[in-house]
DNA sequence: ACGCGAACTGACCCTATGGTCAGTTACCGA
DNA sequence: TCGGTAACTGACCATAGGGTCAGTTCGCGT
């Protein structure tokens, strides 16, 4: 008895492992900069059967969108119930947080400008970022119709700065694990709100 | 005469035309996806001619960073003079899209989160980003101090926001290259108002 | 005119990494 | 207990990309 053979760990169970090491890897030091090899190491099992499992490192990362993107779309679905911008940013940002309890790298990975274009990787990616864009671009439409703004330059640019203030809290909230996901949606009310005074 | 010796071409003249080059291709597509060879091609010479001139990649991202930084920091700098924080913001806003009028990619060169870490290269841009920073700083502090906010968490991430959302529009600019510079300056001083219409 | 130094290249090496495959081991049902 | 199947690996291949070097060509000063 080497080190080969089976260690008797089903295919599903060995394929849900592999799954959560690489979106840690992957979500924390992104695609392009993460190998098979790592990934496979991290697991305590060899590069190949990392291919057997999921055929390819594009098919990988796949598997891993595929894991943590729907949960995300549907917690930040479920939030955009208030028709009020101020009060819908507030319980948006409360559901993405909380989304994220469970994979912090969730973000990251949906986001990950190094997934190869064209790739399936990339279009599951660019599909579920764009759930995320349509429900945001919902809730800054109220904001320029309120202001008298109806240039569709003016909303796409507003699109795009939001989802970065979205993206940056999470970030910033991976470098503060201390925090809870409640405390943060907390912060990010009061900072929306200190911008918000001064006219 | 084959296709190798000198073309005549100073090495002065060759250093800044693969500056160029490698600004404009690092900035659109990241350091880590940009190779080398891409670049000497772009540039009409062959790889080792880039070799020769810089040594390594490494170097040349830094060549390119000392190239575009410091005209960034300093027109950034210049505009902070202005003490009330709705004007400084429009301020800052005009001087950095005059600054990358020049060099559009500067801003994604500085942020390129592919550099080697620990690299000269990746220290370069890290501080140049530590002066942005800086500034940056200087304009969210009056805004959280009238809002009675006193948590240096607070500070540090709204720090991060309007990195950020300056980020953001300086990205969304250069797929809107037909825009002046001034005409996306007075489009975020026109959407910051927007936000900061509703109480 | 001529030679020397600067500019420049083709061909090469080395390493990292994605990917493949024949073969080995353990589990499990009959 | 024993054979079949599923899990698993070591050793291998191919390619891309960073980096090197001997050697070629041109411009220029004398």
């Amino acid at each position: 008895m080497g080190t080969t053979g089976t260690k008797g760990v089903a295919r599903a169970d060995r394929r849900r492992q592999l799954i959560a090491v690489a979106v840690a890897e992957i979500g924390r030091r992104g695609y392009a900069t993460t190998s098979m090899a790592e990934i496979a190491h991290r697991a305590g099992v060899s590069k190949a059967m990392v291919h057997n499992i999921f055929g390819n490192k594009v098919e990988l990362a796949r598997a891993c969108l595929e894991e943590v993107g729907p949960p995300l779309v549907a917690s930040v679905a479920a939030a955009q119930t208030s028709t009020e911008a101020g009060r819908r940013a507030q319980e948006t940002f409360t559901a993405i947080f909380a989304a994220l309890v469970e994979h912090r790298h969730a973000w990251a990975l949906v986001h990950d400008a190094t997934l190869p274009q064209g790739s399936s990787a990339e279009q599951a990616a660019t599909g579920y970022l764009d759930q995320l864009h349509a429900m945001g671009t919902a809730g800054t439409r109220d904001v320029l119709e309120a202001a008298g703004l109806e240039d569709p330059l003016d909303h796409d640019l507003l699109d795009h700065i939001w989802e970065a203030v979205v993206a940056t809290s999470v970030y910033w909230w991976q470098e503060h694990e201390e925090l809870s996901a409640d405390a943060m949606a907390q912060r990010l009310t009061r900072l929306l709100a200190a911008v918000t005074v001064r006219g």
